[in-house]
RNA sequence: CGGGGUAUCGUAUAGUGGUAGUAUGCUUGCUUUGGGAGCAUGUGGUCUAGGUUCGAUUCCUAGUACCCCGACCA
């Protein structure tokens, strides 16, 4: 697209935000903030969502996983049923009435409306196992959000559910997931800070697992493991000193950002919920469930606490908003529309920066902080030479000159 | 939820019991063009409600919003 017509702005004064996640998200024209914890998503950041959302998608559909959206006003009855609906028991609700004084509540989870859901699909051993999910709002009434998109009180939550026949069938599956996350955090080029983490289980097993990436930012304490790239979660410190791997003692304390969470939840929902299938004997049995939640927007956010620099985000390629930045420089308006096009036409994703007005200092400032992987300069001197200049964001945008005729293999190649 | 702080153009910030300033942005004009270019020009602001006062953006009270520390956090 044309930078001209992108309605965003970038500030040249950077917001006083909280979070150098916020803080170069506005500053570029991705996010704009509504209030405390609310954050709405502009053309750029939408573009950036949309595609960590497309990652979680095809990892999610390669494990089995049917995406589905359920609604995001809840009845209260089926939380009732399990327990959950008092304010002592989940203290983020937003909770509010219809005109007739009945009782809803906004989603801050899915476990009763997914397994209520179920009662009316699945009866029988044959109708499992099932994997559903959905990319679905969240509302929690944080006590204190903070942190930019770190922690939020409205965000969109990937929250996949798993209905096994039995223990030994969501086990298989549960290790599938943990594969299936991994592979999504190294597509979203975070994977080498982020580890599986051991934490509490809660009343249903004896662990869940997180998915922490090591950063400054984050709001948890974890213990590492450096041999096996694996870590404890403070909260079961005590009641895991060692590496649940290879038994090591000595691990290494620090902060990280929680992206991701895999939970076995047994049969307690199935069991106060009433949700069964008839297994191979004719017995009636409850499904074995598992939760399993990514939140896109946390996800941004902890991209950018990692990999951002002095001079802004600094993008990793299957999340960019764009793959590649073209800007024209003075006395290369002809050479850059024609690439433009050219690019267009083979389908290629560019960000143009035509502005006519904006000095080459402003535009390459600018193109740094947006952050987009491949950057192409076209100008008089290009155009003197035959080439066009070509660099990498996240290689401090060393120069290198590629002869015009070359350009399309060569970007076609690096995109 | 406990404790603390802040509130001034779109953004970032000074300052004052008596006409509110700077930078940046934006308008217009001229000159510029490889790391946020120059000159000129115009535009735009004291959170809300009370109180004290001749006079409050400034002091006081309350409200609201925002931020920080802690607690909390499938």
């Amino acid at each position: 697209m044309k930078q001209s017509t992108l309605f965003t702005k970038t500030q040249k004064t950077p917001p006083k935000e909280d979070g150098i996640n916020a803080q170069l998200l506005v500053q570029a024209g991705f996010i704009h903030k509504e209030m405390a914890g609310v954050y709405s998503f502009l053309p750029l950041g939408l573009l950036v969502f949309n595609r960590i959302v497309g990652i979680i998608r095809e990892e999610m559909n390669a494990i089995g996983g049917q995406e589905l959206e359920l609604a995001s006003l809840q009845d209260a009855e089926p939380w009732k049923k399990t327990g959950r609906w008092s304010d002592k028991e989940i203290d983020i609700w937003f909770k509010t009435k219809l005109k007739n004084e009945t009782e809803v509540g906004l989603a801050n989870t899915h476990e009763e409306p997914m397994t209520n859901l179920l009662r009316h699909h699945i009866s029988s051993w044959r109708d499992l196992p099932l994997y559903i999910y959905q990319f679905q709002t969240k509302f929690r009434n944080e006590l204190r959000a903070r942190n930019g998109l770190l922690r939020t009180r409205e965000f969109v939550m990937k929250d996949l559910y798993s209905f096994s026949k039995n223990k030994e069938e969501h086990d298989q599956f549960y290790e599938k997931v943990k594969e299936a996350y991994h592979n999504i955090f190294s597509r979203l080029g975070i994977g080498d800070s982020t580890l599986l983490t051991f934490a509490s289980g809660g009343s249903f097993s004896e662990y869940s697992h997180e998915f922490q990436a090591i950063c400054e930012a984050g709001e948890d304490t974890i213990y590492v493991c450096d041999e096996c790239h694996i870590a404890v979660n403070k909260e079961i410190i005590e009641k895991q000193s060692t590496c649940p791997e290879c038994s090591k003692s000595n691990l290494n304390e620090k902060r990280a950002i929680e992206v991701g969470n895999i939970f076995p939840l047994g049969t307690r929902f199935a069991d106060t919920l009433g949700l069964t299938f008839t297994d191979e004997n004719g017995e009636a049995k409850a499904p074995v469930m598992g939760s399993y939640g990514i939140g896109p927007g946390r996800a941004m956010a902890t991209i950018i606490e990692l990999l951002h620099d002095k001079k802004g985000i600094v993008w990793p390629k299957e999340v960019a908003p764009f793959g590649i930045h073209l800007l024209s420089l003075m006395g290369g308006e002809s050479d850059a529309e024609n690439l433009y096009k050219e690019l267009l036409n083979k389908g290629i994703d560019i960000l143009y920066d035509d502005r006519s007005e904006t000095s080459a200092g402003e535009k390459l400032a600018d193109a740094d902080l947006i952050g987009i992987p491949l950057r192409i300069v076209v100008s008089a001197k290009t155009h003197n030479e035959d080439t066009i200049e070509v660099s990498m964001r996240a290689k401090e945008n060393e120069q290198e000159y590629i002869k015009r005729k070359d350009a399309l293999k060569f970007l076609q190649e690096n995109i």
